[in-house]
DNA sequence: CAGATTTTGGAATTTTTATTCCATTCTTCC
DNA sequence: GGAAGAATGGAATAAAAATTCCAAAATCTG
């Protein structure tokens, strides 16, 4: 008969910013729908004060009714309340990402933002180039060699390496044989590639020699050699069977990986699909 | 019989723009009600998308029907269809993307050079959210524990493996002190953090645990960590001095890194700069 | 593995909001 | 000053949205 009280009868968090740690502490701690809820609601808080919930539940994956019992347990009385924090606290973003990114870049130069600015620029330029400039050709030839293979050996090392890991990763998720050559413990494991298999191998200026290496010793023994790289004077081009060229833009010494990311992606994405 | 035709049957304003041009072109020669609530809505455009009717007709000071009347002169059905332009409008509508974009996309669906318009796309989205979203004081905090710290230790799995080790290599050829845990061996190199030293972990939604323990042991140890995640449900959080949010849009299941690199990259950066 | 407890999805209900309609009031112009 | 037409306000209705409730499913516990 004493129903102890159960939860602490919580008030409605009266700021965004008390909203977002309320969130933050009760997220873990909920049930699979609920926590679709916080996670949809958390990466989209902008569009609680311009949707329905019917529309916000579309978005996270749940029935309406899951939304409602999330807003009561954040401690509103229903969406409707929630929504008013937001409609309230509402001061459309309207300064738009050129104009945002002006500003970033105008911020005291050499401080954090400025240069965020630029790298966001360069990483732009370097997606834009490489939609002009892919050789469509070339990347259907790359997929079908790879989606041929029995496995797929991945070399990239030093810059090359974000992407080549990435790589590998996206080909576990995929369920796609695939080997990553790290380069860990200085072992080269040149003996793994196998007839049937195929290499991947990226590197930029200045070229790593693993890579150079690997790939040449997989092109003697009659392997396929798929050639991500920068520039038509790569060492690794009369090695390769299939060569894609990208180019990032500078951003004085360092360098942009969007494009390359963008189009090692593709690969693997496409040659996933093609072996389905 | 020939009722000459009344008013020229408007269509919608389809934009923003458009929308303002007809309003200022009508106002004019509005009778009075009317013309109190163009004089309004033109002062208070903002507030459309979050108001109902009867809010708007209130500060508008005319009746509710009034108002309706003005929307449906304005070319709309009705108030409903007037607000639907600027909720849309306002969040998610990341305008204008290259017309070349759109070119690759438009390749057989499926085809490579599709899914690469969409690698391409997902990337510029990314890098435009981030520009619009980033928290310049905790990036500047996070710049600040970062070139104090004797070694930075780096830690990020899986999906986020391909950031720590460009960090790693950024770091390196900066001549910063840095430590990449890459969780070889299954090693968690717990006890290479010494006092002075600070720890930046990376990790995103699914978020890997290895990660997490690390910072939180950092944490109780009294080590500032700096955290790169995704949303403010993060379990990274709690451990956290510091902590730079950015998110990726997706493509499928698939997820761009652009954006998280481009920060990565400013973290770096400004923390080799920042000690010389 | 059975029973207890929590979580879930969706249909039913209530509330709010948008929209229409029409009697009344203003304007205008003869 | 009165008739014709336009404009107006508010009550009535329709549509949409929020909210509740409960049976079924899933999960936990001994």
């Amino acid at each position: 008969m004493d129903e102890t009280a159960d939860p602490p009868p919580l008030s409605a968090p009266a700021t965004v910013e008390e909203f977002r740690d309320r969130l933050a502490d009760l997220a873990e701690r909920l049930p699979r729908r609920l926590r679709q809820c916080a996670d949809y609601i958390a990466a989209n808080t902008d569009r609680i004060a311009v949707s329905t919930v019917a529309e916000l539940a579309a978005g996270a994956d749940v029935p309406p009714s899951a939304l409602m019992r999330f807003c009561q347990i954040l401690g509103f009385s229903g969406f409707s309340e929630m929504q008013r924090l937001f409609r309230e606290a509402y001061s459309p973003g309207w300064p738009d990402y050129s104009t945002r990114l002006q500003n970033l870049k105008a911020g005291e130069a050499g401080s954090p933002s400025a240069l965020l600015g630029e790298f966001i620029e360069a990483g732009r330029l370097s997606l834009e180039a490489l939609a002009k400039s892919v050789d469509e050709a070339a990347l259907s030839q790359a997929v079908q060699l790879l989606s041929r293979a029995e496995t797929i050996h991945i070399v990239g090392l030093r810059r090359a390496f974000p992407v080549s890991s990435y790589l590998a990763y996206v080909f576990e998720k995929m369920a796609v044989p695939a080997m990553l050559h790290d380069g860990v413990g200085k072992l080269d494991h040149r003996f793994a590639l196998r007839p049937g298999d195929a290499v991947l191998a990226i590197t930029f200026a200045p070229y790593s020699t693993e890579t150079v290496a690997l790939a040449l010793d997989a092109q003697q023994r009659g392997l396929p050699v798929v050639a991500l790289t920068d520039l038509p004077t790569s060492p690794l081009i009369r090695a390769a069977s299939a060569v894609l060229m990208v180019q990032e833009v500078d951003f004085g010494a360092f360098r942009s990986l969007s494009a390359t990311i963008a189009l090692a992606m593709t690969l693997a994405v496409a040659v996933g699909s093609a072996r389905g």
